[in-house]
DNA sequence: TATAAATATTGACACATATCGATATATCTG
DNA sequence: CAGATATATCGATATGTGTCAATATTTATA
């Protein structure tokens, strides 16, 4: 599904710590990647691939002033991944177990602990 | 942080394509280990190995009944990922940006092109 | 107790990812 | 044009992850 692999991407590009303190500092504004790199404890080109992921994964957009890069939050990407989050997780009329239920109810029940937590 | 890895960990765990479709399964209620495992085209072993991660990130919760492994969503633990989520990306007062700016602030301005888009 | 069913674990493998140093590219400055 | 600065890319390496078949474990049933 088209929204599994949306959900994905960004999940992917939060798995990393750095790039959830990169996140975190961008939360306040822009900043550019020579702040970002004075305060986090890692290389030029990670931060770089670090920003790269972010990129592609929408939640942070870029633009480039003389040889600076400006990186900045983007709220909308970050509202359509709570709302992406809540369509999956929020009970749905037509969900598989409501639509293929047969198969369930037609099996023969055989234990006894029912009533088991 | 320990935020950052409470995060990073949730992440992870929403960053398989198939542990988002289970997800999605179990968001209208309980499921057994073999009723999902009907519905994906996995094998046992990885959807063992799947539900196992779901398990450690807490967003979902599984009980032993017999022989049956029956899953369910966390939902209070989904809404405190939400919780985490705005918590990191909204702007903050005691964002490092306004903290350390001084370092910012000092650096001569030497380029020309300030007002470039 | 022996067998069957549901699930977990193990070992192996392919592939992805985080990281770095070195180097390349782009842009400003003198 | 020749440095200097900011950022990107490349190549190498270590670690992590998804996947499966095979096997182990647990529990119910005959």
């Amino acid at each position: 599904m088209e929204q599994y692999k949306k959900l994905t991407t960004i999940c992917k590009a939060l798995s990393d710590p750095a790039r959830v303190q990169i996140l975190d500092m961008l939360s306040c504004g822009e900043m550019c990647a020579c702040e970002l790199l004075q305060r986090l404890q890692i290389s030029q080109s990670t931060l770089s691939h670090h920003m790269k992921v972010l990129i592609n994964s929408k939640l942070v957009i870029g633009k480039k002033k003389a040889t600076w890069m400006n990186y900045s939050l983007n709220s909308e990407r970050i509202s359509s991944f709570h709302e992406l989050l809540i369509a999956i997780t929020e009970p749905k009329d037509e969900c598989i177990c409501n639509i293929s239920s047969k198969s369930v109810s037609d099996e023969p029940i055989k234990w006894n602990d029912f009533d088991n937590k």
